[in-house]
DNA sequence: TTCATATATAGATATGAATCTATGTGCGTA
DNA sequence: TACGCACATAGATTCATATCTATATATGAA
């Protein structure tokens, strides 16, 4: 049996990607993600609405992936827009939705 | 504000990918998954020893990931041997791992 | 400054997942 | 068949996350 290290940075690394599919590993979530594919950007109570949840479900949500770094939040007026930090999030769901076995 | 609809069965694509999603948003699962990616097939013994985790944690992540169709098992003799059910698993770690802002 | 709207946050409860410890099961071998 | 090794499973506990309800904060407008 080869001898595998895993190094102490590499163990953070996988916490830290852990930590970012935990934050997208939701189906509010991912439905929110694809939204904003196409929206580019969404207020609060737009996300809400089309996704028939509670506007603070909303915000928790939001909020979660926005401390993971996925979502921006920009203030215009009363209203807050969200949107992809990244687009690279899209591909990786592209990526799952191509496997053969999903 | 444009009227998005989110059919039924794109929910059920969301919710399956976040199922899948979950099953590998975990250090250890992670931790195994890369292990796998680079030995092709190991023993619920070889897992647990390299990652210093309990045996019943090791099989119960293990379990957790087979069951969601991330990993085979197949039994040689006493012991029963884990692989990579898909290597797009390694792509999905890997394109993550690209991200600018990760 | 008062009010309505948009969003965030807090607290309580419920649900689920991880962990620990112990025990059960399958397989090969003496 | 009896034993040891490799692995799985069960039950109890702990810990994290989601959900619900209510309330607080921020903003713009009357």
């Amino acid at each position: 049996m080869e001898t595998l290290t895993i190094s102490e940075q590499s163990i953070q690394k996988l916490e830290k990607v852990a930590g970012r599919l935990r934050a997208i590993a939701h189906p509010v979530r991912l439905a929110i993600i694809e939204m904003l594919t196409k929206n580019s950007k969404m207020s609060v109570t737009e996300i809400y609405l089309h996704l028939d949840i509670e506007q603070a479900a909303a915000s928790h949500h939001l909020n979660i992936m926005k401390n993971k770094g996925i979502l921006d939040a920009k203030r215009d007026g009363k209203k807050i827009y969200y949107s992809l930090r990244n687009t690279t999030l899209a591909d990786i769901i592209g990526c799952i939705d191509k496997c053969k076995d999903c």
